[in-house]
DNA sequence: CCGCTCATGTAACTGGTTACATGATTTA
DNA sequence: TAAATCATGTAACCAGTTACATGAGCGG
């Protein structure tokens, strides 16, 4: 498998963190985590898999109980090989672009709103922002005894960002004076 | 137009921002964006052109030199309201979200990783990112008199996400002891 | 006149989306 | 027993990507 995609990747590190188990599992996973961004709809997960098995990198073994039939996936040790490979280091060069930030696009044509409605869309991002930053913290409080350790990590790195945003969003509006 | 995408929303405010212009000079300013998310290809421009011409929200007119022919493309009021609309308010949903980050996602798995690897990725992550905040901030300080304010409100939006980052990983690099 | 940039496009592909289809098992 | 959920998939679509094609104008 030359290269993975980020969903590929992300399935397989799923796969490598929960042990042995189904593509539905990690759809629920997938679409319960807090900001999905990506649909976690049969149609990605399921090809997802397959491509995975085909390349090697898990492997599957069925568990029927009666009538029902579901196949639990592993990573193989390519698979944990290809994971590792996938996370670096080397590091690569975009690490440290910026995320693709759709609220950051709409404020470069804020030019185009009137003052007015400049400061109600402020307003409201933050509000958003600031519900997102107490949901976060609740998560934070949460996982930081979890068993995963860089389950919490990542929390904390979505609470950083997420400040940064707010921030950023009320200099925006001191700057508006 | 039921619903811009991002990308066609993209060009149709660099479209309003610069006033007339053709696709090709739309597609140098996305190539040469610090952090490009978009390919700026003329496979992906010049079709987003055609479906804002057809849907009225932006017209052009030929300004041949010579043999060598352009067209100029300007925002119509439709096209401007729409831009308008498309950013808000009312602000939509997703606005809180986190974007999605694929440095984020890596170090969901750095336990994949043994503790030696983990602390070269987060070194190598950070050399990065303290050079990629180097950068914003030269163009904060150039764009700081740019005729266009919310340039420079990007700049500083990249510049606290890219410091907030930044901290992120000290403090993994710290609880790692 | 050769190669570079300007400038405009098309064609094939691809990864992920929505919507659909199917049937087993559990719960009200 | 009817509805919800578990669980597995397929099919059509779509936006954006890479790669290609074409030709004008310009500097060495």
């Amino acid at each position: 498998m030359s290269d993975l995609t980020e969903l590929e990747a992300c399935v397989l590190g799923l796969i490598w963190s929960q042990g042995p188990c189904t593509p539905y599992s990690v759809q629920q996973i997938m679409k319960s985590s807090p900001s999905p961004h990506w649909s976690g709809s049969a149609g990605a997960i399921y090809p997802v898999f397959q491509r995975l098995e085909r390349a090697a990198l898990v492997r599957s073994q069925s568990q029927k109980q009666g009538k029902r039939e579901s196949r639990a996936f592993q990573t193989t040790a390519a698979g944990t090989r290809a994971l590792r490979s996938w996370i670096g280091p080397p590091v690569s060069e975009w690490a440290g672009d910026l995320p693709i930030d759709p609220l950051r696009t709409r404020v470069r044509f804020l030019g185009a709103l009137s003052v007015e409605k400049q400061r109600t869309f402020l307003g409201e991002a933050r509000t958003m922002l600031e519900r997102k930053r107490n949901e976060i913290q609740k998560d934070c409080r949460e996982l930081k005894k979890s068993h995963d350790q860089f389950q919490y990590t990542m929390a904390r790195g979505a609470l950083h960002v997420t400040r940064a945003r707010i921030r950023w969003l009320q200099e925006i509006d001191d700057s508006l004076e």
